[in-house]
DNA sequence: GTTACATTCAACTTTATGGTTGAATCAGAA
DNA sequence: TTCTGATTCAACCATAAAGTTGAATGTAAC
């Protein structure tokens, strides 16, 4: 449902993080994208299926083939989810932060709903 | 295999998206992490071990209760990966970049391995 | 129109996911 | 030791995912 659901799961698959390499290097057919894998196409073609719902990519009915291409708002959506992580592995914030929790942690150990 | 599988694989579900953020905020028990969710206790404990196997968190036998907490490391290598993708959303390489591609696509429009 | 090519659809198998319930475990309090 | 509380395990169900093969589609070339 959410974007972030399909875009995520579609992410999770090293077969469609390849195909979304190749596209970002320039635009390829089903059958350029397909070929690298030890695969049938039409399983290839499910792949290139799940990237496209997931808004990853878009295909185009060009010339005797179908053209994809990355479409990146998606990815963009994901970094920024992961964004707010960020401060838990970059520099001192992460220290501060998780002294500041462990400080809490101390002073409240059995409580939930206090000010 | 690959760890980025099973990250990006753990968080294509809102549940498990959710269980992340409420350990960003500190340490919760497997039970105050499951409150939340109209779903039982046990199937909560599967996400758990999700996340738990993605090594996106530790779980840690203490007092009577396993106390959960984040380990954010993975989700600086998915973002490490989403990274590769920034210059297509991102200012003006963006541009520069589709311009390259789109020149070299009509200089060779059916070659594929030339120097 | 027929042939050939590129891709998809349909049907099927296998394995994984997300959920349920009830029993099992295991530490701590009584 | 027995009771209680917190969590997990086991068995099961329904649905989805990932792959296969073979037939179907649609466009280009002949």
């Amino acid at each position: 449902m959410t974007q972030l659901n399909t875009v995520f799961q579609a992410l999770g698959d090293a077969t469609r993080r390849r195909m979304l390499r190749e596209l970002s290097e320039g635009e390829k057919t089903v059958g350029e994208l397909a070929a690298p894998f030890e695969m049938s196409l039409a399983a290839a073609s499910k792949h290139i299926k799940v990237l496209e719902r997931a808004g990853l990519i878009r295909r185009e009915v060009r010339w005797r083939s179908r053209v994809c291409h990355l479409n990146p708002g998606p990815l963009a959506s994901a970094q920024q989810w992961l964004k707010q992580y960020e401060r838990f592995w970059t520099g001192r914030l992460d220290v501060l932060e998780r002294l500041l929790r462990e400080e809490d942690a101390a002073k409240t150990p059995d409580r939930e709903g206090n000010d």
